[in-house]
DNA sequence: CTGAAAGCGCTTACAG
DNA sequence: CTGAAAGCGCTTACAG
């Protein structure tokens, strides 16, 4: 291995001058400087990580929590809620990071029933640290915090740590207006599970929707149940059966929604000429079902983006104020949704 | 910060003592070791990766690349074909290092129209590298050799490189051999770019699952395209107005299966009633395709489990013999394919 | 502007 | 079974 002793003798000067060539010191001549980098070239010489860590204590290395369920089921299954939400922050977070020399290591870990941390974190391996989704317990919180390694969670807000997450009443407001502006009075609202917090930003969003519409909304159902295929599939079915024929539905996830759309598939309902449905996420599934989902961008991936210029901030600056960022979303227009 | 000095002082030996215990060697005194490990609770020690890895050259990270397209598009939109080939892969690589001490590096890089490598490996951050997936040219393998890095390639087949890889040609014989039976005699077979050695792989197993019905088959079409829903969407349509009506369609992603899925249903051809269709990868799209799309599951995340062994071996043995391995491929049977 | 020296926190022969 | 010592490849005051 060629190391910093070999750039100096062939250079001839001291490691010291290598050193501070490597680190970019403007305390070099320009002469040396370039006859230093012409020997580290020839030489293909790669600086020690392990050796430089130890002297300055920073690892170059972010790390990535996704958090999942304790019951590690099938990783996209029609009952998985993950979806893609990993790849697409960690495709935000990677194009931030391209230009550094941070190294993104990742580790898949369930935080809901337990309190212990990453072995990320518990092992020191990394200067700052990404928590993607919302599977978290408040006592996780707590350790993370008392680790006072920076840390930044994505996708879920959390008071008094920094966050990125999407407006999700905002989005299901949007959602809702657009359905009421295509002319739909009686809407079902298919919402997440109702102890979940985000559940009831959501359906604040639907309420408002509806109370903005001047002429009297006809009927509305909300029901909720898991961010599952399945679970949308049998929340549909559940109000098909009691009855209820709504003209619009409001899925709080595109995995209900198109769980739901399967349902009334099987029922000879046809999508969006009998009903509209719209969808919440803009993932995979949205783009392909058919036909093509209406949908809310959450920005997942400017979401990893955010968050990663959040944590480079925190790890620069560990005890500025803890900034918790909303990230804008959009309407994605597509084929699920018609004017009554 | 800990030291290891800090426990030798604590439970008073010196060292090369706690380090030895640390390393569970066996040449420690019971009674010493315990007390040692006392210590160790006690203060919190966690040992520094650094000087480990300063003085052993071993980094317990493994890296994992993957390869993505040039033209850095959505992640997941009609267009995309990386779908989810690289959550799975991560996820069967996770579970299986779970109780090692390695960590996993990610890094998304295009290989193909560039020689040079990733940084995670030019840098030296990592004991040995996974390949994901199959876009990459032969000089970049080659590049990745002379480094001597131990590597796995996964999804893709290269000769003189370890490797796990579905085995394609039985995959889609086995898709053809199922539509086959299931009476269908029309089979439009929609494969992926010819220039692609898979592509190729996969028109011979159609073709021997077509020459081994003993019955003619009457009709028979074979087009090539990109695995994208769009393509998928394109192609179903150009064999549509070329006034072909084939009574089965093997795609050869589900990309291309669920795109060619969305001109049926414009076209108001039911499926599986008026034609039957079968993806190819079984991915979250699949699953959540209206009707269910009845596909070949390859496995990726068996691959991952599967690349991380061979890993794992090859940087224990970095000598021993080049391994291709395959891995098994399974019939998903769900809604799209009807008896005939 | 450049060099000599100390030290980061470990591991690993080598003595005893 | 345990300790003293060297050394891994860097960075960083400190002299000059």
């Amino acid at each position: 291995m060629v190391t910093i002793w070999d750039v100096a003798k062939d250079s001839k000067v001291s490691k010291s001058t290598v050193s501070l060539v490597i680190n970019n010191s403007d305390a070099v001549k320009m002469e040396t400087k370039l006859r230093v980098l012409e020997s580290i070239k020839k030489l293909g010489y790669v600086p020690n990580m392990a050796a430089r860590e130890l002297q300055t204590k920073v690892k170059n290395i972010l790390g990535m929590v996704f958090l999942v369920n304790e019951s590690a089921q099938k990783s996209h299954s029609f009952h998985s809620i993950t979806e893609t939400l990993f790849y697409d922050t960690f495709s935000g977070i990677s194009s931030q990071l391209k230009d550094t020399d941070y190294g993104l290591l990742s580790e898949r870990f369930s935080a809901v029933n337990q309190t212990s941390l990453p072995s990320l974190i518990k092992n020191n391996r990394v200067d700052g640290v990404f928590i993607i989704g919302g599977l978290f317990s408040e006592a996780f919180i707590k350790q993370l915090q008392e680790r006072k390694i920076p840390a930044v969670l994505a996708g879920r807000y959390f008071p008094g740590i920094d966050s990125v997450a999407p407006d999700v009443h905002h989005a299901i407001y949007t959602g809702a207006k657009y359905l009421l502006e295509n002319g739909h009075r009686n809407i079902a609202f298919i919402n997440g599970p109702e102890q979940m917090q985000v559940a009831q930003q959501k359906l604040e969003g639907f309420e408002k929707a509806l109370q903005e519409t001047s002429e009297t909304v006809m009927d509305k159902a909300v029901v909720h149940t898991d961010y599952t295929g399945t679970a949308g599939y049998q929340a549909m079915k559940q109000i098909w059966e009691s009855g209820k024929r709504p003209d619009a539905i409001l899925a709080a996830s595109d995995g209900i929604a198109v769980g739901a759309m399967r349902y009334l598939y099987e029922q000879n309902v046809r999508i969006p000429d009998d009903i509209s449905i719209m969808g919440y996420e803009q993932s995979i599934i949205s783009e392909h079902a058919i036909p093509a989902l209406t949908t809310m961008n959450i920005s997942k991936e400017q979401m990893g983006e955010e968050a990663c210029k959040m944590l480079l901030r925190r790890i620069e600056t560990p005890n500025a104020e803890i900034v918790n960022h909303t990230v804008e979303t959009s309407l994605v227009i597509r084929d699920s949704v018609r004017k009554r």
